[in-house]
DNA sequence: TATTATGTATAGATAAAATCTATAGATTGC
DNA sequence: GCAATCTATAGATTTTATCTATACATAATA
């Protein structure tokens, strides 16, 4: 069966002559006829009754007629749809954020967004970049907006926010008087430090090693939120982004305190598969996000305006 | 766009791999490579993003994911449908029936009929035999319960009733107390005759010209219903079918009269377009006509056991 | 009843497409 | 880094669709 004889089908249905469907469809009344007659061996029933000026469908034939007519719309519908890249109500996609950007940087590009798609299911897989980027390469989802540098073959990223990781400690703590600490001085603190697979963490270490120092106490979690909260309460002290810890430093729970030789910050950026394709609703998202922040041109020249 | 495409397609979305999906449709890999390809092209979009081991819909593939189903869906229940002969709920077919067959011959078979294929819907077309033959040649109903005989170079009959035609009268026609009549004696009498368009009236008319008389007063109708309630009311006396005229016998409201010379009587049959092609629910319902009368050798040996 | 106009079917040639084989280029996993 | 497995591509081949030309059938017309 074969989308175009259905469509010759319906118009010898329709004006009940082969020859004038023929003319309809712009093509030889030899054509339809061996078009009708595919249709009517594979089926395996006579669809016309011939004889006359006029033929006229069999019951088999009234029956197709209702089927095919049902094809072609869906036939037309979903063609109509893709050209506009419509997006169908309920169809969505994945993509991922550090909690930072989920939290600070995103909520006011997704309240955007409903409102240019608001059909558009949004999925935010929340985790540490490492594994957001695990989503990329596996292509489940379509970008992320993770902490940079993030170095790999088959990952593009472009830098949206620097953010500083200034050091913060509780409101109780000793050096909240202060106004600057030494590296000496912090390391002997309990340090409340990013897992070692994360990114900012390794900003860290790469300082420390540099200047030679190593820390005591460590504890070592994944989530900044929580970090903030047991730096707020004196569990020990953090090198925070700033992001996380704004709300906390004006309210007075948290405090910054400089270290001298010491200026940490982490880029965020969104990262993406090399090569993916991006549907129009989701290209869109991507594209607010770098009009919001920056990078637009970057990415522009990365992924090419067309496409 | 192509069925075969699309089948390849919902493989690929399904297994997540064009090997995998070349393997299930038998075809090589390279074959639904540019099958997609092909889909991509006409449509204007990605439909999956490659790299890594597996292939991922984009949003453009799922939304075609949801047609292609809907549309395979569709091409399956219809080769199912029109492979079994099935009859789609609300379909229907025309027959014609001259007054006589339907009232008297039909009704049982019609009933029997329904319950073989209660969502066929029968649309039964009552008339006099010239016109259903006109049907038949315009291909406006299936077939036609005619009288006989009827030669057309391009409708074939198959008779499966013969029905003698008496003189009838009225219970007080002087005629009625009488056994038998001469044809002099009749053509006195106002006669009610069919139309001059009619084959019964036809049979009437040959044989007055053949005995060299010719009726006096004269109504003619096509109604041999109608006729039946002139004659009982005395406004004349007529050659009637016995079917149209049996229960009036029985209740005694008509007599039948013998005329010397004169037997007529007229044949019923099945009549249909040369070399039409019947659905087998058609079939079905001309086959129990013959059954039920006689002629099924007949009609099987024109229209052919098989076809 | 021939004649003309209009239909559909069919045969053979041609054009278009789908598919295959072979192979290149990429990526993953060991 | 190497082997295995994937998709893309080029060119040959086969299949399918379409066209031209024409036969054959039917319906309307003279």
């Amino acid at each position: 069966m074969n989308l175009y004889h259905l469509r010759y089908f319906l118009s010898v249905a329709q004006t009940g002559s082969f020859s004038q469907a023929a003319r309809e469809m712009h093509v030889t009344q030899p054509t339809v006829s061996s078009g009708i007659a595919e249709l009517e061996k594979t089926m395996g029933v006579r669809l016309f009754n011939r004889g006359g000026k006029r033929v006229a469908l069999t019951m088999e034939g009234r029956t197709l007629v209702n089927y095919a007519m049902q094809i072609q719309d869906l036939v037309e519908e979903v063609e109509d749809h893709l050209q506009r890249r419509d997006v169908l109500p309920g169809e969505g996609f994945q993509f991922g954020a550090i909690d930072a950007a989920v939290t600070y940087l995103l909520p006011d590009i997704l309240k955007d967004y409903r409102r240019a798609y608001p059909s558009v299911s949004l999925s935010a897989q929340v985790a540490p970049s490492r594994y957001l980027v695990d989503d990329l390469l596996m292509n489940r989802s379509e970008f992320a907006v993770i902490s940079l540098p993030y170095d790999h073959p088959r990952v593009e990223t472009v830098s949206i926010y620097r953010d500083s990781m200034p050091l913060v400690v509780g409101a109780s703590h000793p050096f909240a008087a202060r106004k600057n600490a030494t590296l000496q001085e912090v390391v002997q603190e309990p340090l409340i430090l990013f897992h070692t697979d994360s990114i900012s963490r390794k900003i860290v270490d790469e300082r420390f090693a540099e200047v030679g120092v190593s820390p005591g106490v460590v504890m070592e979690m994944r989530s900044p939120e929580a970090m903030r909260k047991l730096v707020e309460v004196g569990v020990g002290i953090s090198f925070l982004p700033l992001l996380t810890v704004q709300e906390s430093l004006n309210a007075g729970a948290l405090k910054v305190v400089d270290v001298e030789g010491v200026a940490f910050s982490r880029e965020v950026g969104v990262a993406w598969r090399r090569g993916r394709y991006f549907s129009a609703a989701i290209r869109y998202l991507i594209e607010a996000i770098f009009e919001a922040y920056q990078g637009l041109e970057v990415w522009e020249k990365k992924v090419g305006i067309a496409k």
